[in-house]
DNA sequence: CCTCAATGCTGCATCGATTGTGCAATCTGT
DNA sequence: ACAGATTGCACAATCGATGCAGCATTGAGG
């Protein structure tokens, strides 16, 4: 910097190169080619830009290019495995693309989820990741508003791309495999696998509901009242639920199928006071993996969904520049009880 | 929007309600009192403006008050409990103070470090938040080159405020805990406690170690060569020692303090393969917490960082406005195998 | 009636980078 | 040697918001 006070800007760069601002601009852009600047011209202007410590002015840049460089991805919340691998993904995508990844946490407040839409749209972000939105009509409409595209993920939206993990088929087939373990003896509640956490309203535990239903229903012992306890995600109120469960029954039941590892922390905290003996002869199965959670007094089955894949196919729908509400479908993977995974991906920490 | 084909401007707002450009930005901003605008001529305005759907352009407007209205943070990875939990104290705090919060993961790659602070500078972001570098003098130097304000978290830097987790008292008081818990019996090798994970290079894993050295010195057993194994943070790398040094044992030592729950994952995969009986034989410690972690086929002694309180204390001091290089420590907190922790901040998932 | 101050607003330059247009200078072909 | 093409660059407008300086208008005081 010629004056310390400040950072080099394209004008200064071009006092000290004897070339003008344009030139300049060409000269350390892409464009000096189109431009015909000579080769020379290009190199004593870099090598001065370089000297000086120059860096582009991104909000200059954007505000003439109309674009920011910003890609934005919405998730309810950072502090989970999958969102976090997800946010991982998303970062190193972006990268790759060169853009500026902006993740923000919603914590499934719909009022938080308005505010991040339109505060990303001031920054014009280029492009935006809806994971896990509890309105997504009304995300879409705003993005339509800001003239912002965007795609959903982990949920299905009507006014964009989506990608979604197969929920249907993850819980059909954690389903199965609990009724495989223990299968079902008896029509007495004792005898009946229960279905904890998540909220109805949730498209992803919708579906699973859904397919939970579906398949105990096929096994011959559709499932009673009660017994789907979409009790939402805080590991205090799924402590709660099982332990009024067990309460209710006498005793824990043939099995249990937790909707997520934040409502796996309580049912854990709940089954953990109990004695071993209780916890082997019920089978227990958890939407979600964990690698700890995998290794625990008592075998947990898990479905381990493919964060990575989800946000590879989301970026193939926007390279391909679709904007129509296409609908991809990622499997989930299901992870045998004392299983490890050893993660591809994001092997530091 | 009078035109579908882009946003509103205040241009367009000052067209609609007759006044100047000038004052649609003052009264849509908060200088219209002391630029003696009538409270009329603001709510009509205000009111044009929000019938237009108005919103500012945050890249002219940073452009011109030479601010952005971002903080930056830059993490070693998102997929690890830790570091989301400093992610979403981080996104609170600055959502509080109106500010827009770009989180960035380094992946422990100086290069990728370096990357992310040029990026985040042309982005012209207010506040950096650096947490877990490899080279925190460099980075200082390349903020201090930007202008750019910053603080480091988790780790010590020599060129800006600090805020740390005490590690050594955290390393001292789990290494005590497993002595406690199984007593030095022997000089045997397989009498001792090992050490495993993490990098010497890595501030945090030094003092943890400097801690573990100490401590086994004053209980009268220093540790001998090969009892710190050092070996990154990887599952499998960790898998790789744990098991080999079980080889050379034969069998399991007397305890194990791992560095890391990515380190400790890798642990767990070998320890599964063992008879329960070995493990209960031994005694491990890990350091940082999990609640599923908490809870294996065999007692594990656990250290919970406090990364909200880590955040907030950083964030009180850059309010203070402080740059001067002071060191704030921040307890970590011990939890006893099979410990439920209710987490208080983020409980949703 | 005139001065001075307060009120309420407008004009214009500015932030830093990009880009369409224009204009010399050099080169090519005849 | 001269029209026409090509090369290499400069000028100025522009993106949207901000804030200084200034200009009418109204009211108060002498």
């Amino acid at each position: 910097m010629t004056r310390a006070s400040r950072k080099a800007t394209i004008y200064d760069i071009a006092r000290l190169s004897g070339a003008s601002a344009s030139t300049v601009s060409a000269a350390l852009g892409e464009s000096w080619r189109e431009r015909r600047i000579s080769e020379a011209t290009v190199e004593t202007i870099r090598s001065i830009a370089a000297a000086q410590g120059y860096s582009a002015n991104m909000q200059a840049r954007g505000l003439r290019k109309a674009r920011s460089g910003l890609v934005g991805m919405v998730i309810p919340l950072h502090d989970n495995r999958f969102f976090a691998s997800m946010s991982q993904s998303f970062e190193a995508f972006a990268r790759e693309r060169g853009l500026v990844p902006v993740i923000a946490s919603s914590m499934r407040e719909p009022q938080e989820e308005r505010r991040i839409v339109e505060t990303l749209i001031t920054y014009a972000v280029d492009y935006m990741f809806i994971a896990g939105a509890t309105d997504p009509d009304a995300v879409s409409a705003m993005c339509n508003a800001g003239k912002l595209r965007h795609i959903f993920v982990d949920l299905p939206g009507r006014g964009a791309p989506s990608v979604v993990s197969d929920n249907y088929k993850g819980a059909d087939d954690l389903t199965r495999r609990l009724l495989t373990d223990r299968p079902i003896t008896g029509a007495a509640c004792r005898d009946r696998i229960y279905f904890i956490g998540g909220d109805p309203a949730d498209y992803a535990s919708a579906r699973r509901i859904e397919a939970f239903r579906d398949a105990l229903t096929e096994a011959g012992s559709p499932p009673g009242p009660g017994q789907v306890i979409a009790c939402g995600y805080a590991p205090r109120s799924a402590m709660r639920e099982i332990a009024a469960l067990c309460n209710r029954l006498g005793g824990l039941p043939a099995g249990v199928l937790v909707n997520s590892l934040t409502a796996f922390e309580g049912v854990l905290g709940h089954l953990s006071s109990l004695p071993l003996d209780d916890l082997r002869s019920s089978v227990i199965g958890c939407y979600d993996y964990d690698p700890f959670a995998a290794y625990l007094q008592f075998p947990v089955h898990m479905v381990r969904q493919d964060a990575h894949g989800l946000i590879r196919e989301a970026y193939r729908i926007i390279d391909q520049n679709a904007t129509d509400p296409v609908l991809r479908m990622v499997e989930p993977e299901q992870i045998a009880p004392r299983t490890f995974y050893d993660r591809a991906f994001s092997d530091q920490g």
